[in-house]
DNA sequence: GTCTATATACCGATAGAC
DNA sequence: GTCTATCGGTATATAGAC
């Protein structure tokens, strides 16, 4: 299933990683993990304490990559505006939904505070990354000196997390398409 | 646990409900609800066919009462701006998350076209019922001429769907409400 | 309509052999 | 490090008495 070069809690993890993507926390069983895996009962118990441990593993390296990914778009050349259009557009698997994002809906993660942690802290660090661009915008004149750059920042990350729930919703990446491109004509710099 | 007067169908469907919200479909057992209810197995049984009957008329009528409370907001008086503004700022249990939308996390509502089906149909109809208030606003000349109404209105579901998240996330009401000023900010009408 | 009994499978974890 | 055995408990549903 995975790179035979692959350590067995290697394969753990990311067996792990896919299943809380695809069916979250309360959804996904050690079996389910293990048959992913290929590897026994024994194995997983020995790498780790058990299924909360595996999946704080799990999901602190899809919040770490989470924030590679935006940061390969966002410190990508281009204007603010358009910086932040490219993180909007950004090829996504748009069905899938956020691998981060979802696990907010897990009520066995909100409820533990050292699984919700690493999902705070990725959508906390995004808003501000993004709330530092548009500040930029706004140096630069790009963007109204009257818009806050923090609620900015959090109306780009909740449209891109509300746009998979549409989708999903409606089966088709459509409705995530249409939310963004109606913030991206709201957000658009005067044609000056 | 309900009111005396409510029937053991009414009681099971309303414990559904609440299940539903808290932990979705996968994370709610038959158990769970026959405790809530204060019902017995033989009882859910009787009435429903089995978990996903139950969790069907569970969904239809959340849907329903969404419907109503969203109506409610955007038919009441004012300008299209003012409408679109009260539905965002209208008061909401934040952390609890949209009981509709947070199905769209559950694969098991998502691989089931009979449980997915009231939930596009619902914020389907939203997004049209608010598109329909942007088209108003165009007339009049409050919105832009250039603005897309679908598209406009994705956005603003979007931001409030996402909105939970963010919340969600952080454990706080503030990222949904920083998300919802950000929005209203880049829709408000040109102080003219 | 509601109850209890029963059934098969899975959950999440531990123990101890190899 | 990995395996199999075992555990008490739950998930979802059926059967049949009352």
């Amino acid at each position: 299933m995975y790179s035979e070069a692959m350590s067995t809690p290697e394969r753990l993890i990311e067996s792990t990683r896919e299943l809380l993507w695809e069916r979250g926390y309360v959804g996904t069983s050690p079996k389910a993990i293990l048959e992913r895996a290929d590897a026994g009962q024994g194995s997983m118990y020995h790498h780790f304490k058990g299924k909360p441990d595996l999946a704080l593993a799990a999901i602190r390296r899809t919040a770490e990559q989470m924030r590679a990914t935006a940061t390969a778009v966002l410190d990508g050349p281009g204007t603010p505006y358009e910086r932040i259009e490219a993180y909007l557009r950004r090829e996504r698997d748009v069905l899938r939904g956020c691998p981060v994002g979802r696990l907010t809906m897990d009520p066995d993660v909100i409820a533990s505070a050292e699984l919700r942690a690493p999902v705070d802290e990725t959508l906390d660090w995004l808003r501000g990354r993004i709330a530092g661009i548009v500040e930029e915008g706004k140096t630069q004149g790009q963007f109204a000196a009257t818009l806050d750059a923090g609620e900015i920042a959090a109306a780009v990350v909740a449209t891109v997390q509300g746009g998979y729930v549409l989708a999903r919703a409606s089966g088709s990446p459509a409705a995530f398409d249409a939310g963004i491109r109606g913030l991206l004509s709201l957000l658009a710099p005067r044609s000056s």
